[in-house]
DNA sequence: CATGAATGAGGTTTCATTCAT
DNA sequence: AATGAATGAAACCTCATTCAT
C-alpha cells in the first residue's frame, strides 16, 4: 500500500476519539481514574459531555480503550521475531526499547502499573495482558536456555521483575533517574556475554 | 451500675479502632480506595457508619492511620543498627525480614504498592515516606561503599529497584511464587562476598 | 425570709442546670442554634453528653429553658405596678432598666432577637411572649393618654418599635454604642415633659 | 433536531436560577437557613437535588446570592443622588421607598433581619452590607446637618435605629400593620420641617 | 453530530439521641 | 449520677448517564 497523505494523517490526528483518549489519559494517569470525571474529561478535550458518550460507551469502556491501545502499541515493539531467539544485540535493543516507549508516554504507564493494583480494573484487563506478558517471558527464557543458563525460567522471571521495578522508578522520577546509566547496569547485569558462560 | 472506668473506655477504643482498621485496609487494599466506601468498610467491620467516624476523622484520615501503622512495623524491623555498617550477614537478614514482613500482611502491601500510582493519595503520604525510604537506601549505600564497590549509590538504587519489582510481583500472585529459590537469587546477585572483591 | 447563706448560693451556682443553661445559651448565642452540637455544649459545660440529657429531655427543651428564664428575669424588672399608671420616673426608669438588663447578658438579648426570625423557634414561645410584651405595651399606651397624648396605641407602639431598633443597634455592636447619649435621646423623644403637652 | 442554540441556554439558565432563588428564599426566609434542607428547596423547586447543584456551588452560595440580589436591588433605590444633599421631599420619598421595597418582598426581608443574628451566616455578608449601610447613614447624616441639627450623627443613628424597629415589626405581621399611619408617624419624628428648625 | 440541562443513585459526613455499664 | 460508645436518620454533595433539542 501506499503510504498515507499527509491529509490523511491529519484526519487520523484530527480525529475526535483519538484527542478523547489523550484528554483521559492524562486525567486518569495525574489524578487517578475515580478522581477524574467525565465533565473534567470533556472540558479538557473541549467537547460536550454528551458528544463523549457518542465515542465511548461509559467511563470504563475509556479506560478499556486507553489501556488497549497501549498494550497494543507496546507489544508491537517486541512482536517482531518473537518466535525466534534472541541474539545478544536484540536483547540490547529490547532494553532501549523498553525505555523509549515509556519515555515516549510516561502518563500512560502511570496509568498502566495503576491498574495492578486496582482489581476491579485489572480483571478486565487481566487475561489479554497476562498472555502478550507470558509472551515476551517466554522469549526471554528460551535466549537464556540457548546460553546454557542453570534455570533459565527462574532468571527471565528475575530479568522481569527488575524490569519492573526499574520502570516503576523511571516513571516516578523522571527527571532525575540515570536512564543510560542504568541500561548499562541492566545489560551488564543481566545480558550474558558468551565468555561469561564458561 | 457504676460507669466503665477510663481503662475499659480505652481498651474498647483500641480493640474497635484496630478491627475497623483491618476492615478498611483488606478493602482498600482488594477494591481501591475510591471503589471502598465507608459504608462498606462499616458493613465489613460490623459498625454504624456513625461510629466510624467516632474513631476517625474521614476517610483519608483512615487512609493515613492504615499507611502509618504499616510502615511504623516496617521499618522497625530495619530501624536496629541503622548507624553502623550491615555485615553479609545483617544484609541477608534484611532480605528474609523483607519477605517476612509482606507475607504477614499481604493486603497491606497491595495497598502500598497501589499508593504509588494514585497521585492524590501518594501526596498525603509522600515526605514521611521518603523520608524512611532514603534512610534505608543510605545504609545500603554504605554497605556497597564498604565492600569497594564502584558506585555503591547506583548499586544500592537497583537493589532497591530490585526489590520493589519482585515485591511487586510477589503480592501479586503470593501461593506461586517461589519465594525460597528467589531469595537465594538476591543475595547470590546483590550481596558481596568478600573475595568476589578482589 | 432570711436571706440565703453563702452556702445555698454556693449550690445554686454550683448547680448543672444552671451551668448547662450558662454553656448553651454561650453556643447558642455566639455560633447559632443549629450550629451548636449537643457535644460541643457538653463539652463546654464539663460534662458528658449523657449527663445532659439528665437535665433536660432534648435539645429544643435546653433552648426553651433558657429563653424561659430569660424572659422570666426581663419581665420581673417591669412587673412591679403593672396596673397603675407611669409617673415620668418610673418611664425614665424603664428606659434605663431595659439596657441595665440587656448589658447584663447580651448573649441572651442575641439569641432573643435571633428567636424571632426562626419560625419554628419562636412559634414554641410565641404565645407567652406576646402576652408579657402586650402587657407592656398597654402600660406605656396609659401613660400617653394619662399625658393627653392625641393616638396614644401609635405612641406606644412607636416607643416600643424605637426601642427594639435601638436595643437591636446596641446588641450588634456593645462596645461602641454611646449609651448614655441614646438614653437622653430616648427620653427626650418619648417621655412627655408635662408643659410640653399645652 | 439542532441542538440549542447558546441564547436559549442562556435563557434556560436563568430562568431556572431565578424560580430556585426564589423557592430558596421562601424556605430559608420562612424555616431558616439551616432548618432548610437542599432536598426541601429542591422539591419546592420542583427540580432534583442534583440540578441545584448545576446552578449553585452550594447551600451557601445560594444564601449569598440571594442577599446580594436583595441588597442589590434595595439600594438601586437609594443611589440617586447620594452624593447630593437631601431635601425633604427626597427624604419622604425614602421613606416611602423603604415600605415599598419591603412590602414587595417580604420573605426577603424576614431572612435579612434573620441574618444579622445568625453570626456564621453574617460573616459571610458583613462588610459588603456594612459599607452599604453606612453610606445610607452618611446621606441622612449630611441631611440633617444641612437642616442645623446639632448632633446630626447621633439624629441619623436614631433614625437608622426607628426604621429598623419599625421595619421589624412591620415583617412580623404585615396584614394588621397601620403602614400609612406609621409612615406620617415617621415623617413627623425625623423630617425637619424648615420653621421648626428656628 | 453536538449540546448541556436534568436525573437519581450513591457517596461522605454530622449529630440528636439511646443505652450498657 | 455519670460516662462515652453506638446508632441511624438525614444532611450535603458528586457524578455517570440520559435526553430533548
Amino acid at each position: 500500500m501506499s503510504p498515507r497523505t499527509a491529509k490523511q494523517f491529519k484526519e487520523i490526528r484530527e480525529n475526535k476519539s483519538f484527542l478523547i483518549l489523550n484528554a483521559a489519559l492524562e486525567m486518569f494517569a495525574n489524578n487517578g481514574y475515580h478522581n477524574t470525571s467525565i465533565s473534567k474529561i470533556a472540558k479538557h478535550a473541549n467537547i460536550s459531555k454528551g458528544l463523549l458518550y457518542n465515542y465511548f460507551e461509559n467511563k470504563e469502556d475509556l479506560l478499556i480503550k486507553i489501556i488497549d491501545r497501549g498494550i497494543e502499541k507496546l507489544f508491537q515493539s517486541f512482536d517482531t521475531n518473537s518466535d525466534g531467539i534472541l541474539t545478544n544485540e536484540e536483547f540490547e535493543f529490547f532494553i532501549h526499547e523498553n525505555f523509549r516507549i515509556i519515555k515516549e508516554n510516561i502518563p500512560y504507564w502511570k496509568l498502566y502499573f495503576s491498574m495492578f493494583f486496582q482489581p476491579e480494573v485489572l480483571s478486565i484487563m487481566k487475561d489479554k495482558l497476562f498472555m502478550k506478558i507470558n509472551n515476551l517471558l517466554n522469549t526471554i527464557e528460551k535466549y537464556y536456555k540457548n546460553k546454557g543458563v542453570k534455570n533459565p525460567a527462574m532468571e527471565a522471571r528475575m530479568y522481569g521483575a527488575f524490569l519492573d521495578g526499574i520502570s516503576m522508578n523511571y516513571i516516578m522520577d523522571p527527571e532525575n533517574f540515570p536512564l543510560e546509566d542504568v541500561k548499562k547496569y541492566i545489560i551488564d547485569k543481566f545480558c550474558i556475554i558468551d565468555n561469561k558462560k564458561s
